[in-house]
RNA sequence: GCCCCCGUAGCUCAGAGGACAGAGCAGACGCCUUCUAAGCGUUUGGCCGCAGGUUCGAAUCCUGCCGGGGGCGCCA
């Protein structure tokens, strides 16, 4: 049935059916500018020029508006008219709307929105309704992503920077989820070549001084205490089993055993942390018969991308634009780590067929990103979708110096005793805390600090808070229910309000950026919000400027407004793999 | 030599080609008989490393330099 609807969707596709929300926001101006344009245009206000896109973006002072689009600015050279003008000509033809107010033309050229109180208030009725879901997106389209993170070779225990790469990790997938992408968390397990082999051979060494034999660990081993302490767990559930004649290699069980001992250990750290993955990926099972590694390399045989040189078996990568050809198989016959990625990509985008990839790293591998990169394309896979996410080196500072080996190991500081000092949720907001390809340092005294000068407590606090004016309605016997939003009209309510909207912002933003960074600033921003909101109230003086106030259906109107500041809060800390604590 | 990251307030750092460059902390001054003061308000503080270029518009993009860090293996 064809009928006015479809003449407006035409128009606005976004006001079909019903009003836009939230999330629906944006475009829905973005559109009603582009249509206001071509209306001036045809109405003859304004030459005929194409129309890019609205361009609608979020001024910086909110005095601005909500949103503002520089359309104008950038139509005034094909116009070639003043950018006010052209403003002004686009604005006269945006149709009155409920959603925002007559937009208003400031120099040099924008035309500002400001949202609609009736739209503002409706916003908390959306948010309530949208609870564990706020925010959620449709940007992956039920795409299929992949982030694989932390891969640290199961040789030893994780370290502090594989905390960092855990948190922008499990955040990123977390916000690719609610990007609309079906996601898996997956750790690639390093339990083939060169280092496993000389973890293996240390494993045996402690093992056997267990034994009293006067054996040294080997000169690329793995001097830590750890692999004491694993060769005492060998003993203990095994006894003498991997025991062999003096001077015997040692049994190529005991390696798979080690592995497996140390990847469970990995395993519960990335618990405490909060991390749980999807999959497993043995690097062993690329070298299975008919195996990834097998296909991946008939690939680039057949495409006759590889050439033996100097006994060794090299991927010509120097043909594909890389500054020198790189080595595939060695000469003994085992394969580099090179081939397994080959083989591991080729299985991530040809065989499992993920529409994204991320590869979350520590910056001390960019040097292996171009290459991957031109072989992922020599595979057959598409190389822009593959992103590989590198993070920088994390420091450790206590009252001001350099913490550089632990007090109690002696040795490198582990993610356990980080969790153990500031807690898994304090850890990651501050791993989250700056962008990935800034260096950081980690300030343990502030971490545990319960102060204002630690920003995990703050938001963490506010989320508490919110709890417990929801706590004290209930003991009042005073529920949000049926509260009317259209009670919520004071500048801070507002001013909240508008907050929890950006959350969509974020999300888009950091999934389409993978810049995880942003969700910490955003809770501080969102926490401030709300203290200023219930501060607000203080300030005034008058007892009866409450969240609970003598006025019933104020009080419910403002414990509406309490919930959905609750739902927003606690889904920018689940998004940051953080609790979201009723009391403090 | 080549490659990557960083350089923004005293400190730690955000900043999506747009409006007067922001936050937290530190400094100064205020606010608790009140739903958590782990809080709020006001305020001081800037050659956005330097020099060019692109653009109507550059902290943001490009080029070159300077400074800090990292990488450049038949290790991973």
């Amino acid at each position: 049935m064809r009928s006015a609807a479809d003449a407006r969707s035409a128009r606005a596709p976004y006001a079909v059916g019903s009003m836009p929300d939230t999330r629906t926001i944006r475009p829905y101006l973005e559109s009603l500018v582009a249509e206001a344009a071509r209306a001036a245009v045809a109405a003859g206000d304004l030459p005929d020029v194409a129309i890019p896109g609205a361009a609608i973006e979020r001024p910086k002072d909110p005095a601005n508006g909500d949103f503002a689009s520089t359309l104008p600015l950038r139509l005034a050279r094909a116009a070639m008219r003043p950018p006010v003008e052209i403003a002004q000509a686009i604005a006269s033809h945006v149709p009155p709307d409920p959603v925002i107010e007559p937009p208003v033309v400031a120099p040099p050229g924008f035309i500002n929105f400001r949202l609609s109180v009736p739209f503002l208030q409706q916003q908390v009725e959306h948010i309530i309704s949208a609870g564990d879901e706020y925010a959620n997106l449709n940007l992956g389209d039920g795409k299929s992503a992949q982030v694989e993170f932390v891969s640290a070779n199961p040789t030893g225990p994780l370290h502090v920077g594989n905390g960092r790469g855990a948190a922008i990790g499990d955040a990123l997938a977390n916000v690719l989820e609610a990007a609309g992408y079906r996601v898996e968390r997956e750790y690639y397990v390093n339990d083939a070549g060169t280092q496993t082999d000389y973890f293996a051979e240390t494993l045996y060494a402690r093992y056997q001084q267990l034994f009293g034999r006067d054996v040294p660990i080997p000169e690329d081993g793995y001097p830590g205490s750890y692999m004491i302490e694993l060769a005492e767990e060998v003993k203990g559930r095994h006894g003498d089993a991997y025991l062999r004649p003096p001077g015997d290699p040692l049994p190529a069980e005991l390696s798979e055993l080690g592995i497996n001992l140390m990847v469970e250990r990995i395993r519960r750290t990335l618990e405490r942390f909060g991390v749980r993955y999807d999959r497993w990926y043995s690097e062993k099972s690329l070298y299975e018969s008919g195996g990834a590694y097998e296909r991946a390399m008939a690939i680039l045989r057949e495409a006759g991308m590889l050439v033996e040189r100097d006994g060794a078996l090299w991927f010509a990568s120097s043909e594909l634009g890389e500054d020198k050809d790189n080595v595939v198989v060695r000469s003994d016959g085992r394969p580099t780590y090179y081939a397994s990625d080959i083989a591991y990509h080729w299985d991530k985008f040809i065989r499992r067929g993920f529409n994204l990839v991320i590869d979350v790293w520590g910056a001390d591998h960019h040097g292996h990103v171009s290459r991957l990169k031109t072989a992922t394309r020599a595979v057959g896979a598409d190389p822009e979708a593959l992103h590989i996410l590198l993070y920088q080196l994390v420091t450790l500072k206590r009252g001001g110096e350099v913490v550089r080996l632990s007090k109690r190991s002696g040795e490198i500081i582990t993610l356990d005793e980080l969790i153990d000092e500031v807690g898994a949720d304090a850890a990651r907001f501050f791993f989250l805390l700056r962008s990935p390809g800034a260096q950081m340092d980690f300030d343990l005294d502030l971490a545990v600090r319960q102060s204002s000068e630690n920003p995990v407590y703050y938001v963490q606090y506010a989320h508490a808070r919110l709890c417990s004016i929801l706590e004290r309605a209930r003991e009042q016997g005073l529920s949000p229910d049926g509260g009317d939003v259209g009670r919520l009209v004071a500048p801070h309510e507002l001013a909240l309000v508008r907050e929890m909207m950006r959350l969509v912002d974020v999300i888009e933003n950091v999934a389409t950026r993978f810049e995880p960074q942003h969700l910490p600033h955003y809770a501080q921003d969102l926490a401030t919000a709300f203290h200023a909101f219930n501060d607000a109230f203080k300030q005034q003086n008058d007892p009866g400027l409450k969240v609970l106030t003598e006025d019933e259906g104020l009080s419910r109107a403002r414990l509406r407004l309490v919930l959905a500041a609750r739902v927003a809060l606690a889904r920018v800390l689940g998004l940051m793999g953080m609790t979201a604590p009723e009391r403090m």
